[in-house]
DNA sequence: TTGAAAGCGCTAACAA
DNA sequence: TTGTTAGCGCTTTCAA
């Protein structure tokens, strides 16, 4: 691992020099020093040392994702098609942009500023975050952040969110299911709050606009741990609801609530129709293949770096709350009754 | 931001002080300055800066997570449910062991030793390489090295291996399929090497056992692009191959071969059998379930992590190649014929 | 066109 | 029990 010093040192040139040259700041550099210097770089294989770098310039290259999920340890995040897909994604264009991922799943808010401190993150993308943890983070935290998929009010001005259009979603699929003549139709998420308060949102406006009366009992939270999810669906079965179809905020949670019932002898879409979101390789992998409303994952990284970028650069970014399109896609889980 | 030095000067004290209080070696400091130091780094909310401790120390407390699969632009390494699951137990461990995580995606050897060099890493963990980088690397790097299903020669002391029983799952499953009245067997890979070869040679072996004639025609590559295995799938459709079973080396594969079978109007297992590799999400959420081997990435994340400590820590493992154990998971893709 | 020098924040050897 | 000092590798300002 040569050095800059020795470098100088062999060309016999001051570190300066080299420095610049290795910048590209050759303006003001003789032909042939270059030339000299590029040759040692290239022969002795010269590769920066990040911390040095870092510690001078006060700015890491490192770029922090967060994914904080309910329990990650739980094995259903990491379950989640969408951890995967989201971090391979974020990977690749944080590389392409020149800088590094770190990937921290934070078992609390105060881990996530100790994180972005210690190693003088230039910026943060934030996964799963709780609304009130996101606005203390941006007060605290001072760098660009963007945040995916959070509903936070407006809380600062060096941040942006990448999201989806979650109520519109949920309305499209509810719509979807009234036209297929159901009226009794359960909601199952996550946590009830950002993400999957909006789709209830969507879905209720849905019922409203066709007349039909819903309420927070028809909202079904299946949380930590998950086994609930069973329990819910065990009520079905025993018929102490009426529903006739189900939306689900994930593919993840359809197709587990599909093998649930399956397990009870019902079958999908004649005893009941499934409706799910997201549209990942579970929806088209399962048994009756999933009506579900699909959404990018790819997509809403690439944009999260996009942007992210444009904060560190000093740019205003192009929007600050982003919601990408959803559409709703029509395939096997649902009857027309 | 408070620094070391700002501390020392507020309490009055040097800064060796401060740091030998920081890191516990307070045996020879007074209680009281103990104390007053321990007040201020409270107050003042003193957070290291990693980039000049990892400068004054030559070590960085970075772990790098390298995964290289055939392009993972291409949407199916992400995909893969095993990309999400290791990554996300590596990112715990790795946390819990005191180190940061750091996730590289290469597009080239070069790259790897790049990374490493700049950042100074203490150690690597390595997915999907290919034998002969893996070697080149391990040669080059001198730092310790976890492999997560490598199937590499000898190259090195500071290496570690841990993968599969992959041979006998391979032909655990395949066993079965012959009990089953099976004779003409598909074995479906992604690439030849490494683990694909591995479990081709169990799938032979149980083949051999049972004096059913196999070759390398009964060996078909997906690789990329993807769509390849769409034409396989087409040619068995048409008679062209006269497989009763299908043994795949991914669920992933194996889902995505009974889309297309059901596609084109074979049903499975009635027409023919399927079996696949991961006992993944996949495996249970398909229809019919998936007959598979199941194996556990979560633990070989966990064990990767354990060994990598150790050789950070300068003991030597407790095994250089790690073979975890392999279950035969039998569900409904398989007739008896 | 090039270089000297200071400094980023922390650690460690050694001295006091 | 505490402090001085040098140095990790790089950047940057300013001078030559």
């Amino acid at each position: 691992m040569i050095t800059i010093k020795e470098m100088a040192d062999i060309v016999g040139v001051s570190p300066t020099t080299v420095s610049n040259v290795i910048h590209g700041k050759t303006k003001e550099v003789s032909k042939e020093t270059i030339e000299k210097i590029k040759r040692v770089i290239e022969e002795y294989n010269y590769v920066p040392n990040m911390s040095a770098r870092a510690l001078a310039q006060n700015s890491s290259k490192i770029i922090g994702v967060i994914i904080k999920y309910p329990s990650l340890e739980n094995r259903h995040a990491v379950q989640e098609p969408f951890f995967g897909e989201i971090s391979g994604e974020l990977e690749m264009d944080i590389r392409k942009a020149g800088y590094f991922m770190m990937l921290y799943c934070p078992e609390d808010v105060e881990g996530i500023l100790n994180f972005a401190t210690k190693w003088n993150v230039d910026g943060l993308i934030m996964l799963g975050i709780h609304p009130n943890d996101g606005e203390r983070i941006l007060k605290l935290v001072r760098k660009p952040v963007v945040f995916i998929d959070a509903y936070l009010k407006e809380a600062g001005e060096d941040f942006v969110n990448v999201g989806l259009e979650d109520e519109e979603g949920a309305y499209q699929v509810t719509k979807y299911l009234i036209e297929q003549g159901h009226r009794r139709i359960g909601f199952v998420g996550n946590d009830g709050i950002g993400v999957d308060r909006k789709r209830f949102e969507g879905y209720s406006r849905a019922l409203a606009e066709h007349g039909i009366h819903c309420s927070e009992n028809d909202l079904f939270l299946v949380g930590l741990p998950e086994e609930r999810l069973d329990d819910y669906i065990k009520k079905i079965v025993l018929r102490e609801y009426d529903y006739t179809a189900l939306f689900l905020t994930s593919d993840y949670y359809a197709a587990t609530a599909v093998n649930f019932l399956n397990a009870y002898g019902m079958r999908v879409p004649e005893d009941i129709s499934v409706a799910g979101f997201d549209d990942n390789l579970l929806a088209v992998n399962m048994r009756p293949k999933l009506t579900t409303v699909a959404q990018n994952p790819s997509l809403k990284g690439r944009i999260a770096v996009e942007q992210l970028i444009r904060l560190i650069n000093g740019e205003r970014p192009k929007q600050k709350n982003i919601r990408l399109p959803i559409r709703l896609v029509i395939r096997d889980s649902v009857k027309k009754i």
